[in-house]
DNA sequence: CGTCACGTTGACCCGTTTCAATATTGGTGG
DNA sequence: CCACCAATATTGAAACGGGTCAACGTGACG
């Protein structure tokens, strides 16, 4: 840049078109570390995307990103960690029974905070990453400290917190009355809701984030039944299943429908 | 009192009489009025006896009293608040399918606080209450700013609003793998932790503290199979059901066991 | 005494699980 | 690039479990 200062002190026609093409070049060169920079700041400041941390002030989040590191979860690991911000990817809570038959009670999504630490009761599930997740560390004591600082980070902590019990209460009402049928249109369009990794500009078309396998220990079913499901709505015309992670939904008004208590036993 | 002091004065044999038993009359009085003083205090500070509420410091327990009231749901009452601890009873969030098929997702006793206020989605469900309930009833924004304020508030804040969180998970692993029986069976350890309204010496003694009918509508299942399952448990000389609402476990460790999952598909 | 809600019992049957076999996918290394 | 393996997904057949429905018993209440 400051070469380019000199160069204009003295300008003859040859200068001239080597300062046009200088700056030019200077000019790709800025731009490439103003998107470096971006780039920079987004992994600094991982919250900046994510709803609904975006809402914070541009202060609490550097507070969070300052008490906190970036980690990932390969596939398949068990966090020993209990308190976290989920920033890509699915955790999960896995919980057993005595024999063998398990479940995973809960799904986090990027955005969600997980905050599982242990109370008086010991056995609480493990958490654990069904994909590559990259998770925001956070420690306990200056997080829960921080949270009684910093009204606008309780504000959204609180929120995170009510919308999960929401979910969790949702999930109940699933489990507790829905047919299969209806199960996988839910988890469809919770599916549907989610941030996509693979962002498809088709608006009708779900991606499956997480195995078949694994919605299926999430819905408490088997994953034949699954298989049948899909089978039963692809003849019935309602969705297509292209691949076996993306679903195309051709009549969303009939599956919601079907997902919200239409298809309840004794209907095929 | 001051009469006593009079006739302190100028005694008597008769009067002697008359003081004595004016002083027990006096007395009897005194007793009366200090259990008065006590049962009003007790209103007045109803979070004292419940847990983990009587963790809090008296004036963390005082400010909390101050911003609030207690108000009484009758039986089938549906409660238009969504922010309020419960005192004793038994509320419950009631969710319904567009066919009529509902259950209910959660059940709140005594110290669960119930904040359900909502966020942009609108379709919580119902809170009811299945019982005679009492509760203490705070305004929105005074207890959000007082959480941030009182640090105190905010630990049992959180930390039942963690319990709860657990709890849910817990529901839902129930209903995601287990079998009717083990549902029951998990339940009745459930009811037991509870805080009885009626206390019971025999500490194998579980109360029902809501209907069969709202059980079923707990667990996801019919009250017929409800039955079966103490029917079949009775024969096994596991528990018995002298009358509907109270069950004497017979055996515990093995209902804990199946509980836990110890009674799969395939075993009768 | 009638009504109503709740709980119980029995018979039947649909649907999900179970089990087994096969097809498909994805990853690894030659 | 292909072969190979493991994990996952699919398909079929059979069995059992809990739902459904109907009828009856019971207790609370006016």
């Amino acid at each position: 840049m400051y070469s380019m200062l000199d160069l204009h002190q003295r300008t003859s026609p040859l200068q001239w078109l080597l300062i046009a093409v200088a700056q030019k070049w200077v000019a790709t060169l800025v731009c490439d570390m103003k998107l470096d920079l971006k780039a920079k700041r987004i992994t600094q400041d991982p919250l900046a995307d994510i709803s609904p941390w975006d809402t914070l002030n541009w202060h609490s989040r550097q507070i969070l990103n300052d008490m906190s590191k970036v980690i990932t979860f390969r596939k398949e690991t068990v966090s020993e960690h209990r308190l976290f911000i989920v920033l890509s990817g699915v955790m999960a809570v896995r919980r057993e029974l005595s024999d063998g038959r398990w479940t995973f009670s809960t799904l986090f999504k990027a955005g969600d905070i997980i905050d599982t630490e242990r109370h008086e009761r010991i056995h609480q599930g493990k958490l654990m990453a069904l994909n590559s997740v990259d998770v925001m560390l956070v420690t306990s004591e200056t997080f829960r400290q921080c949270l009684t600082t910093t009204p606008d980070i309780n504000r959204v902590y609180s929120q995170v917190m009510r919308i999960l019990a929401e979910r969790a209460r949702d999930h109940i009402t699933d489990l507790a009355c829905k047919t299969p049928t209806e199960l996988v249109a839910s988890v469809l369009f919770e599916f549907k809701r989610w941030p996509q990794s693979i962002q498809i500009n088709k608006s009708d078309t779900v991606v499956l984030p997480i195995s078949r396998r694994n919605i299926a220990h999430y819905l408490g079913i088997k994953p034949e039944t699954i298989s049948r499901v899909f089978n039963k709505l692809e003849t019935q015309q309602l969705l297509q299943v292209p691949l076996a992670d993306h679903v195309i939904m051709l009549d969303a008004p009939k599956i919601r429908q079907i997902a919200n208590g239409g298809h309840p036993r004794g209907q095929g």
